[in-house]
DNA sequence: ATCTTTGCAAAACCTTTGCACTGCG
DNA sequence: CGCAGTGCAAAGGTTTTGCAAAGAT
């Protein structure tokens, strides 16, 4: 049984700017997005509400190596999976899902005692104009 | 033309951690290990080493998502290949270069205003054997 | 003697926690 | 009301920086 979640105008204007986005967010950015709604929100509450919404599986972690963690809304199972691309803009510092049908990965040869599961691609470059 | 560098007790404790281990280390690992050689070793200075040796190309940083960075001696100091594939052994933690000649990553179309400096490609999976 | 390097402490960050207060249910 | 949730400030944890002193060349 999943605990009692009070409906508050903070976790809602966290809410709003994941999915409003539509990309991954760091706590940061989380809370100058929902500040422009919830003018003294704190980033303790971010905070709390992304450790809330991760055990709702509400939300996913995005991690990039070197980089913070950052959230996503959880999608449909089907719709997007752990190998989708991200592509790192190192201007803005900014994550995008990149369409998997993009991306063409072949692994050729490999030694014998290695055996993979998955694979991760990270496109890192520059965005330009896009808000 | 590189600075001058001076020969220090310290610098060479730090150095030793790293040839020692043969894996990558993260900067607490290496105040461990080289404060048994200079004891009153500061985080500072492994801090300022890492940063110095890192400029001389003598370590390579390696980063894997949601690990804190940890270091590692750079072998071909001609060959400065960040985009070479890495293979995370999930049951020990250990990482593996990948044979760069192994992996074929194409890229089809992005958005237009997205612009790919570099990729990076982290193989998930397990190693067998091999201590 | 010069000028890099060091150790220490403080500062700068990021994330978590304690606590009294707010406000949802 | 009762208690989850919030804001603030303080506390941890990690990395960086300022500065006087140590030490390599």
């Amino acid at each position: 049984m999943s605990k009692s979640l009070r409906a508050t105008r903070q976790r809602h204007a966290i809410k709003k700017a994941f999915e409003q986005t539509g990309r991954p967010l760091g706590p940061k950015e989380v809370l100058d997005l929902a500040s422009q709604e919830v003018p003294n929100l704190g980033i303790a509450t971010v905070y709390r509400n992304i450790k809330t919404m991760l055990e709702q599986e509400e939300l996913e972690t995005i991690d990039l190596p070197g980089q913070p963690s950052r959230y996503f809304p959880k999608q449909d199972k089907t719709s997007r999976n752990r190998s989708t691309p991200l592509f790192l803009c190192q201007k803005t510092n900014r994550v995008y899902f990149v369409d998997p049908s993009e991306i063409e990965l072949q692994i050729a040869r490999l030694p014998s005692n290695f055996v993979v599961d998955h694979s991760e691609v990270i496109l890192y470059g520059e965005c330009t104009s896009n808000n």
